[in-house]
DNA sequence: TTGCCCATTTTTGTATACACTATGGGTAGG
DNA sequence: CCTACCCATAGTGTATACAAAAATGGGCAA
């Protein structure tokens, strides 16, 4: 099943480094799990060679961290790094929404309303899962339709660490980061050209799901006590 | 004198990457450049493999391309392409300077003002590689005080690409790329914590680079006419 | 029981070999 | 004279081998 997979140029690292970023980002692949060169190559049917080049691509873009000597793991940002991100990606997604106003086809903004339809459905439903996947699409189509190209691979690498911290940092009492709403108000500002109000939109959006994550002092987190409770019951 | 360099863990290919970015900030290696894997592996004393780490990164930066089967290049970006990373660092440096207004020790301010008056001594005795120095040593400089990391990182990547575009399609009849006055007013604007002043300075001075400029139809660059007279003559 | 040390094992760092692909020049044919 | 093909060369893609570093775990002593 990997034969169609070896068949082009230099497919392989490329696949590696899509897997393991799509496994991040429905994660799938916890932050701080290890990911050894053998192991990978055993899986993926290749030597260390293609796993190492699909490894340094994957630190670039910040989905892993490489230390000499020791094993890749998945990145685990600390706080502050965390509103940084948001920050960051409040500025770059807000962009790109004001260029985006009132640009899209009436047939792009039907996709963009097709997944918000469908993210609904999956919330009503409970399947996270689902959820977060058309959640994904949303943002992704519109950092692939930026005008603004490189504006856009900034936002698609930011989105993906958007991920990596929402995975680290959520609330465990909520089933699902879900604002109700949000998408639509920003759709409705992009078809009707408001500039401003998409980036107010994204940047509400972005402010709200920041809020929902436990984003407190590391005391809270590395939690004894739960550990404890895991052990003892 | 390659000794102390290998001394380290995974300073090689960290070193390589260093060397070659410096070289193209500094306009020592212009666009379009061919890197081969052994001859690079020849010059600074290690095997492909490094090499290719080194290039994996470069290409993950933007600073080179690299296509199957084909030998890496220092990438040149279209024209389209050099108005979407002027747009790019525009938004992002304005808002790395907002960020940094009013926070600056006067030490801070003091050693930008330092490479400014240097700037303007070196373009006075018309020693373009000095001024291009200094230059870049004051928006590095922002970058690496960013108080937002991850802004600062893409800054500085921005930094570099504008840069490369810079050699690319400055107008030879221009010796230099400056605007005298302009750093100045950011200066003053950062010791005033004036964010928006700050900001409209950042875009001011990179919409007056970027009008610096030849970024005319791509007709006038494949220049047919310029080839054959230099075959001619 | 606790803390430390050393051997073992795991895993990464680097070099090298071989296969495959692109590139360029030269030659035969029109 | 120009075009198309072919072959030699240059260069990358991948696998593998060996060396070195870090993690692991058991045993010993305080």
């Amino acid at each position: 099943m990997l034969a169609e997979v070896k068949a082009g140029g230099r497919i392989s690292d490329q696949h590696i480094v899509d897997m393991i970023r799509q496994a991040v980002l429905s994660q799938r692949l916890p932050p701080g799990t290890r990911l050894p060169e053998v192991a990978l190559g055993e899986i993926f049917g290749v030597s260390r060679s293609v796993v190492r080049k699909a490894l340094t691509r994957l630190a670039s873009y910040h989905v892993i961290t490489q230390q000499p000597n020791q094993v890749a793991r998945v990145c685990a940002p600390d706080i502050d790094e965390t509103h940084e991100i948001f920050a960051a990606r409040r500025l770059v997604e807000g962009e790109v929404v004001a260029l985006l106003a009132g640009k899209l086809e009436p047939e792009q903004c039907a996709v963009l309303a097709g997944h918000m339809e469908a993210e609904k459905a999956a919330y009503a439903e409970g399947d996270e899962g689902a959820r977060i996947e058309h959640s994904l699409a949303i943002h992704h189509y519109l950092a692939d339709h930026s005008p603004n190209r490189i504006l856009g691979k900034m936002l698609s690498e930011l989105i993906l660490r958007t991920s990596i911290v929402i995975a680290l940092y959520k609330q465990p009492s909520l089933a699902s980061c879900y604002l109700e709403g949000d998408h639509d108000t920003l759709l409705a500002c992009l078809r009707d050209g408001d500039a401003d109000g998409a980036r107010r939109a994204i940047d509400n959006h972005l402010a709200g799901l920041e809020k929902l994550l436990d984003l407190r002092a590391q005391e809270n987190r590395i939690d004894l006590a739960a550990i404890f409770g895991k052990l003892g019951g």
